[in-house]
DNA sequence: ATACATAGATTACAAGTGTAATTATAAAGA
DNA sequence: TCTTTATAATTACACTTGTAATCTATGTAT
């Protein structure tokens, strides 16, 4: 079945980004959106819009003379896939080393916190349930 | 100061990394250890072990006719940098969604979830001594 | 001393990427 | 209707990457 998500360049993603914030966009949207950030000029955001368009990442639709754009990957499970093929690459695998690392190195939010303690509640519940 | 690593491709990061298994290593030894793997033609890994030279990810010392290759590079500092550039890309620097993603997709193994145990405890603490 | 083998150095080449400029096309205004 | 002007489509171009093949220099065997 489905559906090999293409690969996807850091500046394309940026775009999608957008996508995903504002959907659907029209290419000058997405310029003045990317351009509270990046420098990029108007002609780079149009290539960039038109390779995702390529790779199937994005839609559109015209609208009179312009078209609005839409994200055809879905947010959530490409983090998830991104974040797996990092962790495969690098720790073959293994969360707890990524986690202990970054720890280490950035400090972390409440908020992180919270999500862990519930990732390990949910651990522990299920464990109980087998 | 110091250093911004090098930007390292896929391919060549699976050459650092067994450098960093086993330190020095001839070309040989790399490629031997790599095709256990990967299906990597010797030119192909003498061509890697060049470009990881030239970015100053690794070093050499002349061995008779060959080398003795050496990582230039930390593999830890390496791997949090990674992880870092990628959790800020992809969830604006929070560890969380990375890992209740993951935590949703893959299942945790018991090590995760008493590494996660051990950074939260850590967390507490430091919470406590401020 | 000469030919072969072997390691590293150099060159190759297509696809992808960052970063646009140029061209074509269609709507809107003169 | 003809010209200007937005948009989108096509083309550009250097750099990186994957994936080697070829060239060169130096040990090794005869």
């Amino acid at each position: 079945m489905s559906n090999s998500v293409p690969e996807i360049s850091d500046a394309e993603f940026s775009v999608l980004d957008v996508l995903w914030q504002q959907n659907p966009a029209s290419a000058n949207d997405i310029i003045a959106k990317l351009n509270e950030t990046k420098p990029w000029h108007e002609k780079t955001v149009k290539t960039l819009l038109n390779r995702l368009v390529k790779k199937q990442a994005i839609n559109y639709q015209k609208q009179q003379r312009s078209y609005l754009y839409s994200p055809l990957i879905e947010r959530e499970s490409y983090l998830v896939k991104q974040s797996k093929t990092l962790v495969d690459k690098l720790f073959r695998g293994h969360l707890s080393p990524l986690v202990t690392g970054f720890a280490q190195q950035s400090r972390l939010k409440k908020d992180d916190i919270d999500a862990l303690k519930s990732i390990i509640a949910d651990w522990e519940k299920e464990k109980k349930d087998d």
